[in-house]
DNA sequence: ACCCAGGTGGCCC
DNA sequence: GGGCCACATGGG
């Protein structure tokens, strides 16, 4: 399959372009958690407004955040958008991680990627995008995290074998044997690329990957 | 006054 | 198993 072999010479154009983005902002796993759940369909800069308040509030410690009652976790959060669900996301995510884990990111390590994912995906709010973030951005599991950008961007280069997150995800780990640092920095570029080029509404006009649009460069160039 | 952002669960067929 | 909808704020 070539899908594999272009979209690592997208990606070897990308960090050609602007080198490596060794990305994640997250000082600590449970931070990086918390930001992986914030995020779900919200823009980042809503999300760290949020995760300041928790830091002034000193309520980033697990045994903290446990405590803090849901109502008042969803108002610290009320920028992230869904801000309701999200308190009980986080919550759901608390609760499974005291009863099978101890609250310990170290006991939750022992656990193999494969089941631990599965795990995570029985958790009511974490869905495969975010079961994927917390393994390789918290764990350093060598996990390729599909989202939005994954998609478009590979379906606008001609580059998408077709299929949904599963599909997509096994196509790419299979096809590009990465470590977790490839696969950090893949994704990263993937959204930064989405993020300054591939939305909706394209503007390819300066794009590292425009040497990549099929059917020539003007189709999806416009507007 | 729109449109959109690093999704997910519930419900329907 | 796919198609739709609610969930909600802040920035362009």
């Amino acid at each position: 399959m070539k899908t594999g072999s272009r979209l690592l010479e997208m990606y070897d154009a990308l960090v050609r372009d602007h080198g490596t983005l060794d990305w994640w902002p997250g000082r600590t796993k449970l931070e990086i958690v918390v930001g992986a759940i914030l995020t779900q369909n919200t823009a980042w800069s809503n999300v760290e407004k949020s995760i300041a308040v928790l830091k002034e509030r000193g309520w980033l410690r697990i045994r903290t955040l446990e405590r803090v009652p849901e109502d008042r976790l969803a108002r610290a959060i009320r920028s992230s958008g869904y801000f309701r669900q999200k308190a009980r996301k986080l919550r759901a995510f608390l609760r499974y991680f005291r009863e099978r884990h101890g609250g310990s990111f170290r006991r939750m390590a022992r656990m193999g990627t494969d089941s631990l994912r599965e795990e995570l995906l029985g958790i009511w709010g974490i869905g495969p995008e975010t079961a994927d973030s917390i393994l390789l951005y918290a764990l350093g599991r060598p996990v390729f995290v599909v989202d939005a950008y994954t998609h478009r961007v590979l379906r606008r280069h001609g580059a998408h074998p077709g299929g949904g997150y599963e599909d997509l995800r096994g196509i790419i780990e299979r096809e590009i044997r990465g470590t977790a640092a490839l696969y950090n920095d893949l994704h990263a570029q993937i959204v930064w690329v989405g993020h300054r080029y591939c939305k909706t509404r394209p503007r390819c006009a300066a794009c590292p990957l425009l040497p990549f649009l099929p059917g020539g460069v003007a189709v999806e160039a416009g507007r």
